[in-house]
DNA sequence: ACTATATAGTTTGATATCGAACGAAAAGGA
DNA sequence: TCCTTTTCGTTCGATATCAAACTATATAGT
């Protein structure tokens, strides 16, 4: 062999091995959403009940801006999630009082409740996914997963 | 501790890891569909790639009903997708000679073309995904997530 | 203090997708 | 053979999302 093929960009096999990875990603995210979606109570799509959870979760009080970026939309797809709840009476959104040009998001009453209402209908289906990975496969999968996530997302 | 527990319906924590784990999968899938469409040539969408990569792999001659299910779209949505390649010239569709109700795609020549210029063209990309998660990892992910696809798969 | 640049939120137009309804063709049952 | 049910592909209306343009406000540089 003439010359060291170190430096070869790709192994052919990782190129296949990163799409089928991808791949498998895709899917899952494809049919978890649209089967968790069929469960969610008061018409509730899968992006307005991230936003009730993140509130319920990590507290609210939170700019526009910076719910868009944690749920990695853009900003006028933010605005439309944002004008929806509104409509439904789950959140509020404010003037920010230090910044105007923010607002800042708040959680209704019935808006906390919505979000438990859909923990609950979503139990039944939850209560299936350890036939397909137990629990211990979930949290070996995760590392891994978040440090791709982390990746993607600091060289977007 | 008056009674066995162990019947209770699920973990506290298990909701959550079954939570966060959807969640981090549904982030990588659009950063990364995202990332790949952004260096697609041809004003390529990531469904028509697909379905370029499946016909050079696995042969062509499918049926959109196939296919359809094969990607996970309705039939609508595959529709579409097939006029939009038929416009660019890279497949074909044609009658079944066989079955009345059904078509066959073939993929054309500038078809083959656009996934080669596609694969080139989403190197570089492909190049750094080893910064985050090494060869190894991605083995060690696959059977896990595949096995969870599966299971989604069957029971929607 | 002025000007230029950056950031927050909205609006608009385009697009990918879905679910449901449809007509045509095939398969199955009586 | 006739009737019913399934399958195939298309169409239609609705929706979630994006990118880009826009206004208003804040920040930074000179």
């Amino acid at each position: 062999m003439p010359f060291e093929e170190s430096y070869v960009a790709q192994d052919e096999n990782t190129g296949a091995l990163i799409f089928q990875l991808f791949n498998e990603i895709g899917i899952i995210s494809q049919l978890s959403s649209t089967a968790f979606e069929r469960v969610l109570p008061h018409g509730l799509t899968q992006a307005q009940f991230t936003v009730l959870n993140h509130g319920a979760r990590m507290g609210d009080g939170w700019t526009p801006a910076r719910l868009a970026a944690a749920f990695q939309v853009t900003k006028g797809t933010f605005t439309s999630t944002l004008q929806k709840l509104e409509t439904k009476g789950f959140v509020r959104v404010e003037p920010d009082p230090d910044d105007g040009r923010s607002k800042r998001v708040f959680l209704t009453d019935a808006g906390r409740k919505a979000r438990e209402d859909a923990l609950i209908a979503a139990g039944p289906l939850f209560a299936r996914v350890p036939e397909a990975i137990t629990p211990e496969q979930m949290k070996a999968l995760l590392p891994t997963l978040q440090k791709l996530r982390a990746w993607l997302d600091n060289n977007r």
